[in-house]
DNA sequence: ACGCTTTCTGAAAGCGTTTACATCATACCA
DNA sequence: TGGTATGATGTAAACGCTTTCAGAAAGCGT
């Protein structure tokens, strides 16, 4: 049973003004007299007054706040991601929504979200399909894609990592450093641009050194230790042979340790095991985790930028691909 | 640029109907004769007409949204939480927004969540001021707590885990099965109240078992790897002398792990770790950690209900509490 | 004292919806 | 056959705010 709110008006009528100049000293949008702005100050803070977003956003042109969709699964690299964001967001002076997708439905906007509800969007992999993109596109409204790339080749900037580079290095290193041949690849989820490319640059390492790629040695990891570790589990089953695990990404990585631990495999010494983003983990676990560190901060600062410049109608950059830097630490078998 | 989006004027002239029954067809608030929900239809597809959220909630009453304030911080938790949430909410109609707290502005309600413009809150700890939580609260306006007990005894719903008994169960095992005596334990951030609960548990389970409370033992782990990681690594340097660590919470205890291992020291034959919450990669470290499982998805779920429910109007019980379970793996030493 | 700025303020027109309230057929019942 | 529910639709009044437009008051140079 909340009581009704105090809105403009019953500050007005309090300060005994017009709502226009409530508005104004509430916006500061052009010259009040000084005691003026003091009573409506006062009757503000007596009312408890907070004005209503909605009337603002429908008076107003601009909502002033931006959203980001994400998927359902979210993993131990959303933070830095969601971090980064906030911070430019917040500078600018915008405030920040997240959407986080619930199981089932999948690739649809919904109401508090997009179009006349905030100003621009940053949209996570997988969570618009392709026509809602192209209908936002059509319909003119600022976005930005995370790493991925946009459908039909549309003019939205988009981030990206150095997937395939990193990858290419990381692979290389334990091929030409520590002999392994026999390197197992575990793929993220279906369809996720990172994992292709990732799996492009580990092809090409492969290639440049004369190792035939064999498809039996990979496998689905999904970005998920669970999964990863199933995989993994049932390739010892059935006793695979490998030297290597490059496991996608750090969260699998993970899941490739503990089933390489539980059945009795050391790692590195008889397994190597790669990740790849350095997540906050990486460096804890056991051995501490060799992988390529993607700057997962900076880049999701970038797409705000990105989204930002838009908005202030500049022209903003189509693509932003961020470097990423192999880390060796101890599970490639350095040290 | 975007072009000037389609209202529902629009749709009702080129449906040759009024708003009201554009409104309607959308809404399915009232009967409309079939032949007119098709041309009302047809034309919110050619024109592709979306309703402007600000102005449904100005118009109507709830804005069929609920806000989560979260803070900065945001350890693995944190996704079955919002899972847990998402999921109650969503089945009930509503739609979810979390906010997340950017580093320096704390405890301050922000435009697009609160009050007018979302029906209700879950509050996360040390989200909110105490002030702020009251003004709500005074104003009617419906909240649940996460992890933290109301200001000034406030009737607001919250939830929180049986931390107290969860912590004095595990401590209780280490000193009775694995003979433990000289036991760390690692607080959480300041002020957080599943630490302080837990601490009471690990305390009362020394009492009971005749071993004196020892400051020395105690330090800051802060509920983070990294800070968990630089205590026990102090506390190795200066030769502190402990068969057991309590870490406080799962992230921190990965945290401690590392440390050990940089120091040689064997987990758990020397050392033996203990954590709380058991997160998902609670069962992936390297040995697997003995924890304290608390059912996190199921209380945010509860959460979300005890708000759901107000909003209903029911009465939502006071407090949640749920139980936690000493989940036995082997850094505690058995096995 | 007169015009001209400059400052400050109020009236009122939207912004895009929802929702009484009213209207008008049409159908049903006695 | 008159009377009354019932269904389908339109009219218009909010909802709480921003903003344009104009007007009043005040300052200033001549």
């Amino acid at each position: 049973m909340p009581k009704r709110r105090a809105t403009i008006s019953d500050v007005a009528r309090l300060a005994g003004v017009s709502i226009a100049t409530v508005s104004r000293v509430v916006n500061g949008t052009a010259p009040v007299a000084e005691d003026t702005v003091q009573r409506v100050r006062e009757a503000i803070a007596t009312l408890g007054y907070t004005p209503h977003a909605a009337a603002r956003k429908l008076a107003g042109r601009e909502t002033g706040t931006l959203g980001v969709l994400l998927p359902e699964v979210a993993a131990e690299f959303f933070f830095p991601l969601v971090r980064g964001i906030a911070e430019e967001v917040r500078n600018a002076g915008y405030d920040l929504l997240i959407h986080v997708a619930s199981s089932g439905q999948e690739s649809s906007l919904s109401t508090p979200l997009g179009e006349h509800n905030t100003d621009g969007l940053l949209i996570f992999t997988g969570r618009l399909s392709d026509e809602e993109i192209t209908r936002l596109y059509d319909a003119g409204f600022p976005m930005v894609l995370l790493y991925r790339s946009p459908p039909d080749d549309l003019p939205i900037p988009y981030v990206m990592f150095e997937n395939k580079k990193g990858a290419r290095a990381l692979i290389a290193h334990v091929i030409s450093v520590h002999h392994c041949r026999r390197i197992a690849f575990l793929r993220g989820p279906e369809g996720n641009e990172d994992s292709e490319w990732r799996e492009r640059g580990y092809r090409e390492a492969l290639e440049n050194h004369g190792i035939p790629f064999d498809e039996d040695l990979v496998g689905m990891g999904g970005f998920d230790a669970d999964i990863a570790r199933e995989t993994v589990e049932h390739w010892l089953q059935q006793g695979l042979d490998f030297d290597a695990i490059f496991a996608g990404d750090d969260e699998a990585a993970m899941g490739v340790m503990a089933a390489l631990r539980h059945a009795g495999k050391k790692v590195p010494d008889e397994v190597a095991v790669l990740g790849f983003d350095d997540i906050n983990s990486a460096k804890l676990m056991a051995p501490p985790l060799t992988t390529v560190r993607a700057p997962i901060q900076a880049a999701a600062a970038g797409a705000a930028q990105a989204l930002l410049a838009q908005l202030k109608g500049e022209e903003p950059p189509r693509q932003l691909r961020y470097p990423t830097q192999v880390i060796i630490r101890q599970s490639c078998g350095c040290d």
